[in-house]
RNA sequence: UCCCCAGUAGCUCAGUUGGUCAGAGCAUCCGACUGUUAAUCGGACGGUCGUAGGUUCAAGUCCUACCUGGGGAGCCA
């Protein structure tokens, strides 16, 4: 066999050559004579033909013997067809089977219900769709690391295993040698906090873990988060890297995954007018409107996933909702001086009811306040000793947040659910495979 | 933790007021076919109706409990 090898992507420039192909058969269609077998390399996939008479009967046997998933080395003429799929087709000279496939293959060109397909996930990600949804979350997490790379940022590492400290929603905990119980983290945030102090910008890129026994389609128990810190930033700074990070990852990916958001049928009309500046509407705004609405919001309640939905419902791109009471957020985040009751912070709400894919907040610069407020959410308070620090020692105006790459995924490939946008979810009932 | 829904063939489902209700399509196997696109056509194989009780002359169907999963709430990204 001397006919160069090539990936299935790479394979047009070289139509009216013999070429090389390996990869699995992802479907058989036999004509008596003339049959076909789709093959599939992780790079796109490509029809090939084989006909009795033109291969040799050794050949034309071997064929018989595929099954879905046969893994395959084809040679043959590359040449373009208008009748295949994707314009080009190989005809069959050569077919040496690499690894056969049991006849129980158990994913079909067919309907499947949720369950068993995440019962076979591993399999599952064999479909054009899951290969199309991994491409568009690649793209993303390079077009994260490209926008902060540019920007002068620093990319910190924060440690999984933590002492109890962050988010108050539920903890997974391990044992830890002598030091009793470890938690795996629910964010890099306070972390994050003081690798600002040292280094100015940073962001940290990495799995959080949430043990909330929530079974919703926007939430996982695992899930990868991406959080800036910006020392000197206020809140409206921290809006403006927001807007500008958004808008720069949808118009990313809509240059560059033309074909993933094609196979995945996302209508990209709602996805191109996403540009900053991004609309803000004040807490309280939002619950005048939410009334106006008919929702029974009051002010003080945090916002239900309904009430997000329609505050979006009249913008053509994400909204920010600013300043939420005190009670309904977390302690480290600042008093809003022009209303006390309120905090500095936002959240970013995507269309399409899509939610909340952003969280932040300028946080609380000063020392005794941020201890009163540990006080009165009654934290353990020697555990947030070098947090306090922070304060101590030169304390500055700075703000965060973060953005849910699991949510951002599933929001511009126009995702039902969180569980496609990660290759192995992890969720209340799913620990496996 | 709470509320709602579902579990019938390998898969996706139908199954009416309890009474030929053990069914279909797909997959698989056998056969036909030289341009298929989830090929088509003919035939075959395939089920302890989630589990355990109960009501009844009779239960896939009604009742109870449990198991498994899904959707949602809360919480958040």
């Amino acid at each position: 066999m001397t006919s160069p090898y090539f990936r299935i992507a790479d394979l047009a420039p070289h139509a009216g050559t013999s070429v090389t192909v390996q990869g699995w058969v992802t479907h058989l269609r036999s004509k008596g004579k003339i049959a076909f077998i789709v093959l599939r390399d992780g790079t796109g996939v490509i029809q090939c033909v084989i006909v009795k008479g033109q291969v040799d009967e050794i050949t034309w046997a071997r064929f018989a013997e595929l099954t879905q998933e046969t893994s395959v080395k084809i040679s043959g003429e590359l040449r373009a067809d208008a009748r295949a799929p994707g314009g080009f087709e190989l005809a069959v000279q050569e077919l040496e089977i690499l690894g056969l496939s049991p006849l129980d293959y158990p994913i079909q060109p067919k309907e499947h219900g949720i369950d068993f397909l995440l019962d076979h996930r591993h399999l599952w990600l064999r479909s054009n769709r899951q290969r199309a949804i991994a491409r568009v979350r690649n793209e993303l997490e390079q077009s994260i690391h490209d926008f902060f790379y540019e920007r002068g940022f620093l990319r910190v590492d924060t440690p999984l295993l933590t002492a109890a400290i962050g988010e108050r929603s539920g903890l997974f905990s391990t044992e830890y040698f002598d030091e009793g119980n470890a938690y795996l983290a629910q964010t890099g945030q306070l972390y994050g906090e003081a690798a600002a102090a040292a280094f100015g910008k940073i962001y940290t890129f990495g799995p959080t873990f949430r043990a909330e026994k929530s079974k919703t389609r926007r939430h996982l128990t695992e899930f990868w988060m991406i959080e800036p810190e910006v020392a000197f930033n206020d809140s409206d700074d921290n809006m403006r890297l927001q807007e500008e990070l958004v808008s720069y990852l949808v118009q990313r990916v809509l240059e560059r995954c033309k074909a993933e958001l094609s196979e995945l049928e996302r209508d990209t009309s709602r996805l191109e007018p996403v540009r900053a500046p991004f609309p803000r509407v004040d807490y309280s705004d939002a619950v005048a409107i939410l009334q106006a609405k008919g929702s029974s919001i009051q002010w003080g309640d945090d916002l239900g996933a309904e009430d997000e939905s329609l505050l979006v419902e009249d913008h053509d791109r994400p909204i920010f909702v600013v300043n939420y009471p005190r009670e309904a957020k977390a302690f480290y985040m600042k008093e809003n001086p022009a209303d006390p009751r309120t905090v500095l912070c936002n959240d970013c709400l995507a269309p399409e009811g899509y939610g909340e894919i952003i969280g932040g907040s300028q946080r609380e610069d000063d020392h005794d306040r941020l201890l009163q407020r540990i006080r009165e959410e009654e934290l353990p308070e020697d555990a947030y000793g070098w947090y306090l620090d922070l304060r101590k020692y030169g304390t500055f105006v700075h703000s965060g947040f973060g953005i849910g790459l699991e949510r951002t995924v599933a929001y511009i490939c126009g995702l039902p659910h969180l569980r496609e946008a990660i290759a192995f979810p992890r969720m209340m009932h799913r620990l496996r495979p």
